[in-house]
DNA sequence: GTAAACCTTGGAGTATGCTCCAAAGTCAAG
DNA sequence: CTTGACTTTGGAGCATACTCCAAGGTTTAC
Protein backbone atom coordinates (compact mmCIF):
# COMPACT_ATOMS: atom_id res chain seq x y z
CA UNK A 1 0.00 0.00 0.00
CA UNK A 2 1.22 3.36 -0.80
CA UNK A 3 1.13 6.70 1.10
CA UNK A 4 -1.93 8.36 -0.76
CA UNK A 5 -3.52 4.94 -0.07
CA UNK A 6 -3.05 4.45 3.60
CA UNK A 7 -3.80 8.01 3.96
CA UNK A 8 -7.15 7.97 2.51
CA UNK A 9 -7.75 4.84 3.91
CA UNK A 10 -7.22 6.41 7.75
CA UNK A 11 -8.50 9.53 6.78
CA UNK A 12 -5.78 11.25 6.86
CA UNK A 13 -3.15 13.16 4.45
CA UNK A 14 -0.35 11.94 3.59
CA UNK A 15 1.67 15.04 4.71
CA UNK A 16 0.42 13.64 8.34
CA UNK A 17 1.96 10.25 8.02
CA UNK A 18 5.24 11.56 6.96
CA UNK A 19 5.02 13.97 9.62
CA UNK A 20 4.49 10.58 12.45
CA UNK A 21 7.00 9.12 10.63
CA UNK A 22 9.72 12.02 11.10
CA UNK A 23 8.07 12.78 14.44
CA UNK A 24 8.89 8.55 15.74
CA UNK A 25 4.91 7.85 16.08
CA UNK A 26 5.68 5.44 13.30
CA UNK A 27 8.61 3.57 12.06
CA UNK A 28 10.30 4.00 9.41
CA UNK A 29 8.36 2.79 6.25
CA UNK A 30 9.79 0.00 4.29
CA UNK A 31 10.08 1.28 0.48
CA UNK A 32 9.53 -0.25 -3.08
CA UNK A 33 12.71 -0.44 -5.13
CA UNK A 34 12.58 3.23 -6.37
CA UNK A 35 11.78 4.45 -3.08
CA UNK A 36 8.06 4.92 -2.02
CA UNK A 37 7.07 4.13 1.57
CA UNK A 38 5.18 0.79 1.12
CA UNK A 39 2.88 -0.27 4.06
CA UNK A 40 1.61 -3.22 5.37
CA UNK A 41 -2.04 -3.11 6.87
CA UNK A 42 -0.79 -3.07 10.04
CA UNK A 43 -0.22 0.24 10.32
CA UNK A 44 -3.99 1.14 9.89
CA UNK A 45 -3.86 0.22 13.27
CA UNK A 46 -0.96 2.48 14.42
CA UNK A 47 -2.32 5.10 12.76
CA UNK A 48 -6.01 4.59 14.52
CA UNK A 49 -4.61 4.51 18.06
CA UNK A 50 -3.28 7.55 17.29
CA UNK A 51 -5.97 9.15 16.82
CA UNK A 52 -8.11 7.01 19.27
CA UNK A 53 -5.02 8.29 21.53
CA UNK A 54 -5.71 11.72 20.14
CA UNK A 55 -9.34 11.93 20.70
CA UNK A 56 -8.56 10.93 24.37
CA UNK A 57 -6.89 14.15 24.87
CA UNK A 58 -2.85 12.65 24.85
CA UNK A 59 -0.59 14.88 23.00
CA UNK A 60 1.31 13.41 20.02
CA UNK A 61 4.11 14.03 22.54
CA UNK A 62 2.38 11.06 24.85
CA UNK A 63 1.46 8.93 22.21
CA UNK A 64 5.08 8.66 21.24
CA UNK A 65 6.08 7.72 24.70
CA UNK A 66 3.10 4.85 24.91
CA UNK A 67 3.97 3.76 21.45
CA UNK A 68 7.79 3.51 22.61
CA UNK A 69 6.66 1.37 26.14
CA UNK A 70 4.70 -0.87 23.90
CA UNK A 71 7.20 -1.54 21.32
CA UNK A 72 9.57 -2.41 24.36
CA UNK A 73 7.26 -5.35 25.17
CA UNK A 74 5.55 -4.25 28.24
CA UNK A 75 1.85 -3.48 28.34
CA UNK A 76 1.97 0.36 28.81
CA UNK A 77 -1.38 1.24 30.72
CA UNK A 78 0.94 2.02 33.49
CA UNK A 79 1.92 5.07 31.89
CA UNK A 80 -1.04 5.65 30.04
CA UNK A 81 -2.80 6.23 32.99
CA UNK A 82 -0.22 8.96 34.53
CA UNK A 83 -0.11 10.55 31.38
CA UNK A 84 -3.84 10.77 31.56
CA UNK A 85 -3.97 12.00 34.99
CA UNK A 86 -1.52 14.49 34.06
CA UNK A 87 -3.45 15.96 30.98
CA UNK A 88 -6.26 15.93 33.26
CA UNK A 89 -4.64 18.06 35.62
CA UNK A 90 -3.84 20.18 33.10
CA UNK A 91 -7.22 20.18 31.24
CA UNK A 92 -8.83 21.79 34.54
CA UNK A 93 -5.85 24.05 35.79
CA UNK A 94 -6.66 25.75 32.36
CA UNK A 95 -10.47 25.92 32.60
CA UNK A 96 -9.97 27.76 36.08
CA UNK A 97 -8.28 30.01 33.83
CA UNK A 98 -10.71 30.47 31.70
CA UNK A 99 -13.73 30.43 34.09
CA UNK A 100 -11.97 33.40 35.43
CA UNK A 101 -11.05 35.10 32.03
CA UNK A 102 -14.53 34.89 31.52
CA UNK A 103 -15.52 36.55 34.28
CA UNK A 104 -13.29 39.13 33.68
CA UNK A 105 -14.81 39.84 29.99
CA UNK A 106 -18.19 39.77 31.36
CA UNK A 107 -17.74 41.96 33.75
CA UNK A 108 -16.42 44.44 31.03
CA UNK A 109 -19.16 44.12 28.92
CA UNK A 110 -21.24 44.76 31.80
CA UNK A 111 -19.48 48.12 32.64
CA UNK A 112 -18.88 48.92 29.12
CA UNK A 113 -22.86 49.19 28.89
CA UNK A 114 -22.99 51.34 32.35
CA UNK A 115 -20.36 53.92 30.73
CA UNK A 116 -20.63 57.28 30.26
CA UNK A 117 -20.53 58.43 26.51
CA UNK A 118 -17.03 58.58 25.66
CA UNK A 119 -15.26 61.71 25.12
CA UNK A 120 -13.32 62.50 22.03
CA UNK A 121 -9.89 61.97 23.00
CA UNK A 122 -10.19 59.49 25.35
CA UNK A 123 -8.93 56.10 24.77
CA UNK A 124 -10.85 53.87 26.50
CA UNK A 125 -12.40 55.26 30.01
CA UNK A 126 -13.55 50.96 31.07
CA UNK A 127 -9.77 49.76 30.17
CA UNK A 128 -8.14 52.36 31.50
CA UNK A 129 -9.66 51.70 34.99
CA UNK A 130 -9.19 48.23 35.08
CA UNK B 1 14.18 57.75 30.01
CA UNK B 2 16.03 55.08 29.25
CA UNK B 3 14.58 51.88 27.91
CA UNK B 4 16.11 49.69 30.85
CA UNK B 5 14.02 52.22 33.51
CA UNK B 6 11.05 52.22 32.03
CA UNK B 7 11.26 48.73 31.60
CA UNK B 8 12.04 48.59 35.68
CA UNK B 9 9.35 50.95 36.06
CA UNK B 10 6.65 49.45 33.98
CA UNK B 11 7.36 45.79 35.72
CA UNK B 12 8.49 44.51 31.68
CA UNK B 13 11.33 43.75 30.07
CA UNK B 14 13.54 46.07 27.48
CA UNK B 15 12.87 43.43 25.61
CA UNK B 16 9.17 43.30 25.26
CA UNK B 17 9.46 46.87 25.22
CA UNK B 18 11.42 46.63 21.69
CA UNK B 19 8.35 44.03 20.71
CA UNK B 20 5.75 46.18 21.22
CA UNK B 21 7.77 48.96 19.16
CA UNK B 22 8.06 46.28 16.37
CA UNK B 23 4.25 45.03 16.56
CA UNK B 24 3.19 48.35 16.52
CA UNK B 25 2.30 48.92 19.68
CA UNK B 26 4.27 51.34 20.97
CA UNK B 27 4.94 54.01 18.59
CA UNK B 28 8.99 54.37 17.49
CA UNK B 29 10.47 56.05 20.42
CA UNK B 30 12.82 58.90 20.13
CA UNK B 31 16.20 58.77 19.85
CA UNK B 32 19.35 60.10 21.35
CA UNK B 33 22.05 61.55 19.99
CA UNK B 34 23.74 58.10 20.42
CA UNK B 35 20.58 56.29 19.31
CA UNK B 36 19.44 54.81 22.57
CA UNK B 37 15.57 54.79 22.99
CA UNK B 38 14.39 57.97 25.20
CA UNK B 39 11.24 58.10 26.38
CA UNK B 40 8.57 60.09 28.16
CA UNK B 41 6.87 59.85 30.98
CA UNK B 42 3.89 59.46 28.84
CA UNK B 43 4.87 56.09 27.58
CA UNK B 44 4.17 54.90 30.68
CA UNK B 45 0.31 55.41 30.38
CA UNK B 46 1.03 53.08 27.24
CA UNK B 47 2.43 50.07 28.70
CA UNK B 48 -0.24 50.28 31.37
CA UNK B 49 -3.17 50.38 29.00
CA UNK B 50 -1.08 47.47 27.07
CA UNK B 51 -0.95 45.62 30.73
CA UNK B 52 -4.91 46.26 31.38
CA UNK B 53 -6.29 45.47 28.41
CA UNK B 54 -4.33 41.99 28.31
CA UNK B 55 -5.50 41.24 31.47
CA UNK B 56 -8.69 42.19 30.55
CA UNK B 57 -8.46 38.86 28.00
CA UNK B 58 -7.57 41.05 24.82
CA UNK B 59 -4.83 39.86 22.50
CA UNK B 60 -2.14 42.15 21.13
CA UNK B 61 -3.99 42.33 18.13
CA UNK B 62 -6.74 43.38 19.62
CA UNK B 63 -4.70 46.47 21.56
CA UNK B 64 -2.99 47.48 18.97
CA UNK B 65 -6.68 47.82 16.91
CA UNK B 66 -7.83 49.74 19.84
CA UNK B 67 -4.66 51.69 20.23
CA UNK B 68 -4.88 52.94 16.51
CA UNK B 69 -8.58 53.75 16.48
CA UNK B 70 -7.96 56.08 19.32
CA UNK B 71 -4.84 57.40 17.81
CA UNK B 72 -7.15 58.47 15.02
CA UNK B 73 -8.92 60.61 17.30
CA UNK B 74 -12.21 58.41 17.85
CA UNK B 75 -12.51 56.74 21.11
CA UNK B 76 -12.63 53.09 20.71
CA UNK B 77 -15.03 52.10 23.10
CA UNK B 78 -17.70 50.48 20.45
CA UNK B 79 -14.57 48.15 18.70
CA UNK B 80 -13.42 47.46 22.20
CA UNK B 81 -16.68 45.94 22.74
CA UNK B 82 -16.77 44.07 19.78
CA UNK B 83 -13.13 42.57 20.10
CA UNK B 84 -14.39 41.50 23.99
CA UNK B 85 -17.64 40.36 22.61
CA UNK B 86 -15.89 37.91 20.05
CA UNK B 87 -12.52 37.08 23.09
CA UNK B 88 -15.46 35.85 25.19
CA UNK B 89 -17.63 33.89 22.08
CA UNK B 90 -13.80 32.22 21.89
CA UNK B 91 -13.48 31.55 25.81
CA UNK B 92 -17.33 29.90 25.92
CA UNK B 93 -16.39 27.67 23.41
CA UNK B 94 -12.56 26.79 24.21
CA UNK B 95 -14.88 25.98 27.73
CA UNK B 96 -17.26 23.26 26.10
CA UNK B 97 -14.34 21.80 24.22
CA UNK B 98 -12.49 21.66 27.51
CA UNK B 99 -15.06 20.29 28.95
CA UNK B 100 -15.69 17.66 26.88
CA UNK B 101 -12.05 16.83 27.23
CA UNK B 102 -12.13 16.39 30.70
CA UNK B 103 -15.08 14.41 30.87
CA UNK B 104 -13.42 11.85 28.17
CA UNK B 105 -10.24 11.98 30.61
CA UNK B 106 -12.14 11.44 33.48
CA UNK B 107 -14.31 8.37 31.83
CA UNK B 108 -10.68 7.42 30.76
CA UNK B 109 -9.30 6.79 34.05
CA UNK B 110 -11.98 4.72 35.15
CA UNK B 111 -12.01 2.40 32.37
CA UNK B 112 -8.27 2.17 33.31
CA UNK B 113 -9.06 1.54 37.05
CA UNK B 114 -12.18 -1.08 35.87
CA UNK B 115 -9.36 -2.70 32.82
CA UNK B 116 -8.42 -6.53 33.58
CA UNK B 117 -4.75 -7.13 34.18
CA UNK B 118 -2.88 -6.36 30.97
CA UNK B 119 -1.70 -8.88 28.63
CA UNK B 120 2.15 -8.76 27.44
CA UNK B 121 2.33 -7.20 24.11
CA UNK B 122 -0.79 -5.45 24.35
CA UNK B 123 -0.64 -1.81 23.65
CA UNK B 124 -3.30 -0.31 25.38
CA UNK B 125 -6.72 -2.29 25.86
CA UNK B 126 -8.27 0.73 27.04
CA UNK B 127 -7.30 3.21 24.28
CA UNK B 128 -7.93 0.55 21.57
CA UNK B 129 -11.52 0.37 22.25
CA UNK B 130 -12.08 3.74 22.28
C1' DG C 1 4.95 7.89 -25.80
C1' DT C 2 2.77 11.05 -23.18
C1' DA C 3 -0.04 13.05 -19.76
C1' DA C 4 -2.10 12.67 -15.33
C1' DA C 5 -1.58 11.31 -10.97
C1' DC C 6 1.35 9.82 -7.79
C1' DC C 7 5.62 9.87 -5.00
C1' DT C 8 10.26 11.86 -2.94
C1' DT C 9 12.98 15.40 -0.01
C1' DG C 10 14.04 19.43 2.61
C1' DG C 11 12.40 23.32 4.29
C1' DA C 12 9.23 27.10 5.28
C1' DG C 13 4.87 28.72 7.30
C1' DT C 14 0.85 28.98 10.74
C1' DA C 15 -0.48 31.48 15.63
C1' DT C 16 1.09 33.72 20.19
C1' DG C 17 3.94 36.69 23.04
C1' DC C 18 7.56 37.08 24.04
C1' DT C 19 12.77 35.59 25.27
C1' DC C 20 17.54 35.14 24.32
C1' DC C 21 21.60 35.71 21.63
C1' DA C 22 25.98 37.79 19.59
C1' DA C 23 28.55 41.53 18.14
C1' DA C 24 29.22 46.01 18.59
C1' DG C 25 28.61 50.72 20.31
C1' DT C 26 27.83 54.07 24.65
C1' DC C 27 27.90 55.78 29.20
C1' DA C 28 29.15 56.48 34.23
C1' DA C 29 32.17 55.88 38.03
C1' DG C 30 36.70 55.69 39.96
C1' DC D 1 41.69 54.81 30.92
C1' DT D 2 39.43 50.94 32.21
C1' DT D 3 35.70 48.32 33.84
C1' DG D 4 31.04 47.23 34.07
C1' DA D 5 26.47 48.24 33.07
C1' DC D 6 23.75 49.70 29.58
C1' DT D 7 22.17 50.01 24.73
C1' DT D 8 21.68 48.83 19.60
C1' DT D 9 20.31 45.52 15.62
C1' DG D 10 18.82 41.43 13.30
C1' DG D 11 17.60 37.06 13.87
C1' DA D 12 16.66 32.56 16.05
C1' DG D 13 13.83 29.82 19.30
C1' DC D 14 9.79 28.06 21.99
C1' DA D 15 5.34 24.78 21.75
C1' DT D 16 1.77 22.32 18.77
C1' DA D 17 0.29 19.55 14.92
C1' DC D 18 0.34 19.81 11.10
C1' DT D 19 0.14 22.08 6.00
C1' DC D 20 2.07 23.53 1.77
C1' DC D 21 5.64 24.23 -1.44
C1' DA D 22 9.04 23.43 -5.32
C1' DA D 23 11.75 20.60 -8.00
C1' DG D 24 12.26 16.41 -9.45
C1' DG D 25 11.47 11.16 -10.10
C1' DT D 26 7.73 7.14 -10.89
C1' DT D 27 3.73 4.80 -12.20
C1' DT D 28 -0.49 4.09 -14.66
C1' DA D 29 -3.75 4.49 -18.21
C1' DC D 30 -4.64 5.33 -22.79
Amino acid sequence: MRIGELAKTAGVTPDTIRYYEREGLLPPAERTPSGYRDYGPGVLNDLQFIKKAQALGLKLRDVREVLEISSGGKPPCEHVRATVSARLAEVEGRLRELRALRATLRETLERLDRAPAPKAGCRCAVIESA
